[in-house]
DNA sequence: GCCAACGTTGGC
DNA sequence: GCCAACGTTGGC
Protein backbone atom coordinates (compact mmCIF):
# COMPACT_ATOMS: atom_id res chain seq x y z
CA UNK A 1 0.00 0.00 0.00
CA UNK A 2 0.92 3.15 -0.69
CA UNK A 3 0.49 7.05 0.65
CA UNK A 4 0.10 10.29 -1.14
CA UNK A 5 -1.14 13.70 -0.36
CA UNK A 6 -4.07 15.43 -3.06
CA UNK A 7 -4.95 18.85 -3.00
CA UNK A 8 -8.16 20.50 -3.59
CA UNK A 9 -9.16 24.41 -2.90
CA UNK A 10 -11.48 23.69 -0.05
CA UNK A 11 -13.73 26.95 -1.87
CA UNK A 12 -14.25 23.92 -4.83
CA UNK A 13 -14.23 20.75 -3.22
CA UNK A 14 -13.04 19.84 0.78
CA UNK A 15 -13.49 17.55 2.84
CA UNK A 16 -16.89 18.58 3.77
CA UNK A 17 -17.84 17.93 0.44
CA UNK A 18 -16.11 14.92 -0.01
CA UNK A 19 -18.34 13.54 2.99
CA UNK A 20 -21.55 14.68 1.78
CA UNK A 21 -21.28 13.42 -1.99
CA UNK A 22 -23.34 9.99 -2.42
CA UNK A 23 -21.63 6.80 -1.33
CA UNK A 24 -19.08 9.57 0.08
CA UNK A 25 -17.08 8.96 -3.22
CA UNK A 26 -15.93 12.16 -6.01
CA UNK A 27 -13.88 10.91 -9.24
CA UNK A 28 -10.90 13.16 -9.16
CA UNK A 29 -11.63 15.02 -12.47
CA UNK A 30 -9.76 17.83 -13.90
CA UNK A 31 -5.94 16.87 -13.33
CA UNK A 32 -3.90 18.52 -16.30
CA UNK A 33 -0.48 18.14 -15.16
CA UNK A 34 1.56 15.42 -16.69
CA UNK A 35 3.44 13.99 -13.39
CA UNK A 36 0.11 14.40 -11.38
CA UNK A 37 -1.25 12.22 -14.07
CA UNK A 38 0.81 9.80 -14.32
CA UNK A 39 1.40 8.86 -10.68
CA UNK A 40 -2.57 8.50 -11.14
CA UNK A 41 -2.66 6.17 -13.81
CA UNK A 42 0.78 4.22 -13.20
CA UNK A 43 1.07 4.09 -9.39
CA UNK A 44 -2.45 4.58 -7.56
CA UNK A 45 -3.66 1.14 -6.36
CA UNK A 46 -7.08 0.30 -5.00
CA UNK A 47 -6.60 0.88 -0.88
CA UNK A 48 -3.86 3.59 -0.87
CA UNK A 49 -4.26 6.04 1.61
CA UNK A 50 -4.38 9.72 0.70
CA UNK A 51 -4.12 13.05 2.54
CA UNK A 52 -6.52 15.47 1.75
CA UNK A 53 -4.77 19.02 2.25
CA UNK A 54 -7.05 22.08 1.62
CA UNK A 55 -4.89 24.70 -0.79
CA UNK A 56 -5.46 28.43 -1.56
CA UNK A 57 -7.50 28.95 1.54
CA UNK A 58 -6.94 30.60 4.75
CA UNK A 59 -5.58 28.29 6.65
CA UNK A 60 -4.00 25.78 4.19
CA UNK A 61 -3.29 22.58 5.38
CA UNK A 62 -4.66 18.99 5.85
CA UNK A 63 -7.70 18.09 6.70
CA UNK A 64 -8.31 14.26 6.83
CA UNK A 65 -8.02 11.03 5.05
CA UNK A 66 -9.34 9.33 2.07
CA UNK A 67 -8.84 5.88 0.34
CA UNK A 68 -8.11 5.19 -3.45
CA UNK A 69 -11.37 3.05 -4.12
CA UNK A 70 -11.12 2.91 -7.70
CA UNK A 71 -8.02 3.32 -10.37
CA UNK A 72 -7.41 5.19 -12.82
CA UNK A 73 -9.49 5.45 -15.99
CA UNK A 74 -9.81 8.15 -18.60
CA UNK A 75 -10.94 11.52 -17.97
CA UNK A 76 -14.17 12.36 -19.34
CA UNK A 77 -14.25 15.82 -19.17
CA UNK A 78 -11.41 16.53 -21.05
CA UNK A 79 -13.15 15.46 -23.77
CA UNK A 80 -16.22 17.78 -23.19
CA UNK A 81 -16.10 20.82 -25.03
CA UNK A 82 -18.39 22.39 -22.12
CA UNK A 83 -15.94 21.53 -19.11
CA UNK A 84 -13.66 24.10 -18.44
CA UNK A 85 -11.55 20.91 -18.34
CA UNK A 86 -11.54 20.28 -21.89
CA UNK A 87 -8.40 19.41 -23.50
CA UNK A 88 -9.32 19.16 -27.54
CA UNK A 89 -6.10 17.01 -27.85
CA UNK A 90 -7.49 14.37 -25.59
CA UNK A 91 -10.37 11.91 -27.09
CA UNK A 92 -12.12 8.45 -26.12
CA UNK A 93 -9.90 6.68 -28.49
CA UNK A 94 -7.09 8.43 -27.20
CA UNK A 95 -7.81 10.04 -24.03
CA UNK A 96 -4.51 12.03 -22.36
CA UNK A 97 -5.84 12.64 -18.98
CA UNK A 98 -7.05 10.22 -16.23
CA UNK A 99 -8.25 10.27 -12.44
CA UNK A 100 -9.19 7.78 -10.22
CA UNK A 101 -12.13 7.66 -7.56
CA UNK A 102 -11.39 8.41 -3.83
CA UNK A 103 -13.79 7.93 -0.90
CA UNK A 104 -13.82 9.76 2.43
CA UNK A 105 -12.36 8.22 5.27
CA UNK A 106 -12.19 9.93 7.79
CA UNK A 107 -11.88 14.16 8.54
CA UNK A 108 -9.25 15.49 11.21
CA UNK A 109 -10.67 16.64 14.42
CA UNK A 110 -8.56 20.00 13.38
CA UNK A 111 -6.69 21.15 10.09
CA UNK A 112 -2.76 20.49 10.30
CA UNK A 113 -2.10 24.05 9.27
CA UNK A 114 1.00 24.12 6.80
CA UNK A 115 2.85 25.98 9.08
CA UNK A 116 3.30 23.47 11.57
CA UNK A 117 3.92 20.69 9.04
CA UNK A 118 7.43 22.99 8.62
CA UNK A 119 8.02 23.08 12.51
CA UNK A 120 8.68 19.28 12.03
CA UNK A 121 11.95 17.82 11.12
CA UNK A 122 10.61 14.62 11.15
CA UNK A 123 8.65 15.99 7.61
CA UNK A 124 11.75 17.57 6.01
CA UNK A 125 11.63 15.61 2.92
CA UNK A 126 7.75 15.93 2.75
CA UNK A 127 7.34 17.15 -0.99
CA UNK A 128 4.81 19.41 -0.20
CA UNK A 129 6.91 21.17 1.67
CA UNK A 130 10.05 21.42 -1.01
CA UNK A 131 10.69 24.80 -2.56
CA UNK A 132 8.67 25.53 -5.62
CA UNK A 133 6.39 22.04 -5.47
CA UNK A 134 3.14 22.95 -6.77
CA UNK A 135 2.37 19.03 -7.65
CA UNK A 136 -1.51 18.42 -6.70
CA UNK A 137 -0.89 14.96 -5.92
CA UNK A 138 2.44 13.36 -4.80
CA UNK A 139 3.60 10.11 -2.90
CA UNK A 140 4.41 10.64 0.30
CA UNK A 141 6.00 7.90 2.57
CA UNK A 142 4.69 6.06 5.46
CA UNK A 143 6.81 7.44 8.50
CA UNK A 144 5.46 11.06 7.22
CA UNK A 145 1.69 9.64 6.75
CA UNK A 146 1.90 8.06 10.25
CA UNK A 147 3.71 11.04 11.90
CA UNK A 148 1.30 13.57 10.40
CA UNK A 149 -1.49 11.08 12.21
CA UNK A 150 0.30 11.75 14.72
CA UNK A 151 -0.43 15.16 14.98
CA UNK A 152 -3.82 15.34 14.82
C1' DG B 1 -3.67 41.21 -5.01
C1' DC B 2 1.25 40.16 -5.30
C1' DC B 3 4.74 37.47 -6.99
C1' DA B 4 8.11 33.46 -7.03
C1' DA B 5 8.57 29.32 -9.07
C1' DC B 6 7.14 26.34 -12.07
C1' DG B 7 5.15 24.00 -16.49
C1' DT B 8 3.77 24.60 -21.25
C1' DT B 9 3.82 26.50 -25.79
C1' DG B 10 5.57 27.68 -30.06
C1' DG B 11 8.85 30.12 -33.14
C1' DC B 12 13.21 29.41 -34.84
C1' DG C 1 16.36 21.11 -29.20
C1' DC C 2 16.60 25.83 -27.31
C1' DC C 3 14.50 29.33 -24.87
C1' DA C 4 11.48 33.48 -24.40
C1' DA C 5 6.95 34.41 -23.44
C1' DC C 6 3.09 33.20 -21.27
C1' DG C 7 -0.09 30.88 -18.01
C1' DT C 8 -0.83 28.69 -13.54
C1' DT C 9 -0.25 27.53 -8.75
C1' DG C 10 -0.56 28.65 -4.19
C1' DG C 11 1.39 30.86 0.01
C1' DC C 12 1.40 35.13 1.99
Amino acid sequence: MQYWLMKSEPDTFSIDDLFNRKGKKEHWDGVRNYQARNFMRDEMKKGDQVLFYHSSCKVPGVAGIATVCKEAYPDHTSWDPKSSYYDPKSTPDNPRWFMVDIKFSKKFKRVIPLKELKEHDELSELKLLQKGCRLSIMPVSKEEYDFINSLV
